[in-house]
DNA sequence: AAGTAAGAAATTT
DNA sequence: AAATTTCTTACTT
């Protein structure tokens, strides 16, 4: 069968996804490919400026991975924060895709 | 339904 | 660096 890529549209039409979680997601799609941006970015796009915690929890509990490149999603310390699959996982892309300071 | 716990952060001291 | 704050989801009662 075939696999339909899951895009960010699928997210605006999905699904049993809070309003919180549809709003990261969007945003955190929508970052370009060799940048990064941090919780708190994400959190402000989601409507709250101190929801980082709450965006890392909606990345990781939905395991969107495949649409969503969660690993562009640092702390504004710049550090590399956390994957669900890995940091190294994570470190690695960044360091693929250009992005220094790791 | 109400309460408690945890989670990949941020801010303040 | 430690403590506090903040928001949401998941689990327990």
């Amino acid at each position: 069968m075939k696999r339909r890529r899951v895009t960010s549209s699928a997210i605006l039409k999905d699904s049993s996804l809070s309003v919180f979680e549809r709003r990261v997601y969007e945003a955190v799609s929508g970052i370009p490919r060799g940048e990064v941006r941090s919780y708190a970015w994400v959190a402000r796009m989601a409507g709250s400026p101190k929801a980082c915690r709450a965006v890392g929890n909606a990345l990781n509990k939905n395991r969107y991975t495949d649409i969503i490149p969660c690993h562009r999603v640092i702390k504004s310390d710049g550090s590399i924060g956390g994957y669900a699959r890995g940091t190294s996982a994570k470190r690695r892309m960044l360091k693929s895709e250009g992005v220094d300071g790791l």
